[in-house]
DNA sequence: CTGAAAGCGCTTACAG
DNA sequence: CTGAAAGCGCTTACAG
C-alpha cells in the first residue's frame, strides 16, 4: 500500500539507488533519467521514509531545542530564531518544553536521543549537570542556550546578563534610587546568578550597603514575584525600587504591589530583566533590559551545525550584549 | 559502536527478540530472563533505536501538533494540555508553528509525512482544505484544534466562539454601551467568522441597527488591531467600545489608544477574546472571553487517540464552552 | 516461555 | 552515469 522508492524506481524505469540519488541531489543523474524520476516521485505521490533514510545513513537532519519555559516569551523568540535558521539549512527543530524540570529534561533527551537526533540545543535547567556529561559520554552533539552550566565545558549562546543588570541598577541608582531591591531566579541558573551579581556589582561601585533583605532568589515565574513582593514590603525599611529577575517575575509584582494599593511608579519602581510582550500597550511602562532572544536561538542552530560538520572543535561561548530600554513610567497600578 | 540489541542479547545470553520483548512489555518473558535482560541494558548503557523501531512496526508513538502562532498564549495553553495528555500515553508530540502560513504549514505536513508520525493535531490556517484533502488521501488520522474548515469533514475540537462572543456583546450591552466596534480575525477562519456572527447576533436581537464601519477585519495580530484602531477612530461617529478578536489585537488596539491619548474604560471600552498574559498585574483590566485552552489540547489528543487505535470512526465536533471574565477596568492608560 | 528467519525502506560502498 | 548486493537495528509472524 505504501509508495516506496522501489515502486519509483520502477515506475521510471530506472534502480532505486537512481531514485534515492535524485531525492537526495547527491551523484550524477543524467537529466533525461532526473526528469523520468521526477515524473514518477510525482505521479505516485511518493513521500520518502526518513525512518529508514535514517537508519541507513546516520543522519537525520534533525535538532532538538529544550526550552524551559515554553509560555515565555524569550523562549519561544529564541526557538523562531532556531527555527528559521535551521529551515534556512534544511533541519526540522524539535522543540521540547522542561518546565525547569530536571527529570522531565532527562525523559525528553532520553526520548531524542531513540529519535537519533543530530544534536541538542538546551535550555538546561537547575540541574543538567548529569545529563550533560551523559551527552558527552555518548559523544551526541549539544550546545547550551541561555545559560552555562557549572563544571560543563560545552557551547554556549547566551546573553550578557552581568552587564544587563549592572547597567540597569546604574540606571535605577542615577535616577536617584538608593533603596533598591531585587527579585531574581534561582542561583543554580547561572542567568539567576549573574543578575544577582551585576546588581551587587552596581551597588558596590556606589559604595551602597548592601541590605540583605532586599535580595530575594525566587524562581522564573509570576507566583514567585508575587510571594516575595508580600515578604518584601512586610518590612520595615520598605524599597524605593524593585528590580526582577525576568518579566514573568515582574509579572508577579506588579500583581502584589496592585493588590496592596502602591502605585508604580510614583509609590515604588519597577524595573525587569525581559520585556513583558504587550507592554507598550498598558501602563505603566517598565525599564527593561532587552536580550537578543531571536539571535540566541540563530547562533545556537549555527554552532551547532559548525560542531555536526566537524567545522568546530573548539568549544565556543559566545556571550551577546544586550540593552536597557529606558521607560519613563507614567501610569499608576492603584486600585 | 553504538550499541544495539544484539549487543545486549549477547551479554544476557538470550536472543534479540527476547530483549525486545522486555523492552517492549509484550509477550511472555520469564521473571529471570527479564532481569538478566535489563541488568544488560543498564550496563551497556543500552539505548534502543526509535528508526528502526518505527521502520519494522509502522508505528512512531509521535504525534504532531500544528499551532498557527507560538508567540500566542491560547497556542502555548494548548500544547501544554496536548503534550501532558500526550505524556500520559507514552506519545511523544512535535510541536511546530505554522504562523498562520499555508505555505509554512504544506511544508510542516510533508516533513511529518516523512517522519512518519501516528497522527496530527492541527490547528488550519486560512487555507488548508487542500493540505486536509491529501491528508485524508494519505490515510493520515489528523484532529482539527481551534478551528473547523469549511468542505473539511474531520474530527474538530474548539470553544463555542459565537456564543462567547453574543456573550461578551449581550454584557457590554448591558452595561450601557450602545455603539460596539468589532475588530476581528480573518473571516475566512472559522474563529474570525463565529465570533463576528456573535457579536450580530447579540447587536440584532437588541434592534441595534449595524453599522458597517464599526466591524474590522483584520489579522489575529496586534499590529493589525493597531492599525485598524487607528482606521476606526478616524470615522466621525466614533464607537463607546471595542470587542477585539483576540488578546494581541487587544493588545495593539490598547497601544493605538494610548498613543491617542483615549482612556480606557473611561473614554472607550475595550474587550476581548482570550487574556492577556499577566494582564491582571496592569491596568486597565479588560474584561474577556476565556477559553478552555488546555482542554482543548488534551481532548484533541484524546480524540486522536481513540482513531488511531480504530475505537472511534464516526466523525465528532466538540465544542467546549466558554467563560466571560467580567472585570470592572479601573485604570487609565493616558499619556 | 524462547528463538531463527525474513523484511521494514532506505543508503553505502563497490563495480562497471 | 547507473546498478546489484549488503546492511542499518529493529519487529513480525511462525515454530517449537
Amino acid at each position: 500500500m505504501t509508495v516506496t522508492i522501489h515502486d519509483v524506481a520502477k515506475q521510471a524505469g530506472v534502480s532505486a539507488i537512481t531514485v534515492s540519488r535524485v531525492i537526495n541531489q547527491n551523484g550524477y543523474v543524467s537529466r533525461e533519467t532526473e526528469r523520468r524520476v521526477r515524473e514518477a516521485i510525482s505521479e505516485l505521490n511518493y513521500i520518502p521514509n526518513n525512518l529508514a533514510k535514517g537508519l541507513k545513513s546516520r543522519k537525520t537532519s534533525t535538532i532538538a531545542l529544550l526550552v524551559t519555559d515554553i509560555t515565555n516569551a524569550f523562549w519561544t523568540t529564541v526557538a523562531r530564531g532556531a527555527e528559521d535558521e535551521a529551515e534556512a539549512s534544511g533541519l526540522s527543530v524539535l522543540l521540547c518544553n522542561t518546565d525547569e524540570d530536571p527529570q522531565k529534561e532527562n525523559r525528553y533527551i532520553t526520548t531524542l536521543l531513540k529519535q537519533q537526533v543530530d544534536g541538542i540545543l538546551i535550555g538546561p535547567t537547575a540541574d543538567s549537570a548529569a545529563h550533560l556529561e551523559r551527552l558527552h559520554e555518548l559523544g551526541v552533539q549539544y550546545v547550551l542556550i541561555d545559560r552555562a552550566v557549572e563544571g560543563i565545558q560545552a557551547d554556549v549562546v547566551r546573553s550578557d546578563s552581568q552587564a544587563g543588570a549592572y547597567q540597569m541598577t546604574q540606571h535605577l541608582l542615577a535616577t536617584g534610587y538608593q533603596k533598591i531591591a531585587f527579585i531574581g531566579g534561582p542561583l543554580a541558573i547561572s542567568t539567576g546568578r549573574d543578575r544577582l551579581l551585576g546588581y551587587q556589582q552596581a551597588l558596590k561601585e556606589k559604595g551602597i550597603e548592601m541590605n540583605p533583605a532586599y535580595i530575594k532568589e525566587g524562581l522564573f515565574k509570576a507566583s514567585s514575584g508575587y510571594a516575595l513582593t508580600k515578604e518584601l514590603l512586610c518590612e520595615n525599611d520598605r524599597p524605593q525600587a524593585i528590580f526582577t529577575g525576568n518579566h514573568l517575575i515582574a509579572t508577579g509584582v506588579m500583581q502584589a504591589l496592585h493588590e496592596m494599593s502602591l502605585c508604580v511608579p510614583d509609590d515604588i519602581a519597577v524595573c525587569s530583566f525581559d520585556d513583558i510582550p504587550g507592554v507598550n500597550s498598558f501602563s505603566p511602562f517598565l525599564t527593561a533590559v532587552i536580550q537578543p532572544a531571536y539571535e540566541i536561538g540563530k547562533i545556537g542552530v549555527q554552532l551547532l551545525l559548525k560542531r555536526l560538520s566537524g567545522e568546530r572543535t573548539e568549544v565556543e561561548e559566545f556571550v551577546l550584549p544586550v540593552n536597557l530600554l529606558i521607560r519613563s513610567s507614567c501610569g499608576c497600578n492603584r486600585k
